[in-house]
DNA sequence: AATCTATATGCGACTTTTTGAATATAGCTT
DNA sequence: AAGCTATATTCAAAAAGTCGCATATAGATT
């Protein structure tokens, strides 16, 4: 039993999850930080659509920004919101199988390491 | 990973508790199964609004209502959205202190019990 | 059978969220 | 410095959700 602001307030964290393309997000940010273009090309939506989601994650305090050069990268910096994403989720992939080309330079990396 | 349908069906089933009297509902809930106008009682909320809510937990299936005379109770059934509540807001407490008298036989027994 | 009681439903106004589109910005690159 | 590139912001329309209120219903009680 809590009290009637945390169920507010709770419910006001659940609610960015409770989105489709948020919880994509969330599950690829999970796995590892990445950039817009990665999760842009990834979703296969516009990127100012990714922008505004990201925005509201980050506003949250669930992501955080990294800048890096022209890119910028997220990270899942919320432990609460992780948990609750392994539980509804289960356990994040190892790491993504980079099938998109993606610009950004960790993508180049992560290209190089399959072409190997 | 999950297919993009999948993101969509457990966004719509997170929604369910991205509010906070549903989030109190299934709170109450999980104690054991409550009667509707206990549940107005502890919310303090119009029966027709209880019930709406309640329609939207049954609809989706994760309470079941079990008539008893005049009285409906309501019961959690959904073992995933129990699991999740758990980790959301922690172990559910034992019994509910009856601090509000509530005309229903399940409440009149609770009285019966808390004068002994 | 008429009434009462607990709960359910339907509907409309209001608010919030979602999403697309245009534009802004910040930092490379030339 | 001028342009380019990745990302952010703003704004408005559309869609969805919230919630109050009036009313319906089903099962007891008289």
């Amino acid at each position: 039993m809590i009290n009637q602001t945390n169920y507010e307030e709770i419910a006001n964290r659940i609610k960015l999850l409770a989105h489709p393309e948020r919880l994509r997000i969330l599950d690829l940010l999970r796995q590892e930080p990445q950039c817009v273009c990665h999760l842009e090309a990834w979703l296969g939506k516009p990127q100012p659509y990714i922008s505004q989601q990201l925005r509201l994650l980050r506003e949250a305090g669930i992501i955080r920004d990294e800048k890096d050069g022209l890119n910028v990268f997220y990270r899942l910096v919320d432990a609460e919101i992780i948990a609750w994403l392994e539980l509804i989720l289960g356990v994040p992939m190892e790491r993504i199988t980079p099938i998109i080309i993606c610009p950004c330079p960790k993508c180049e990396i992560t290209k190089f390491l399959i072409d190997k």
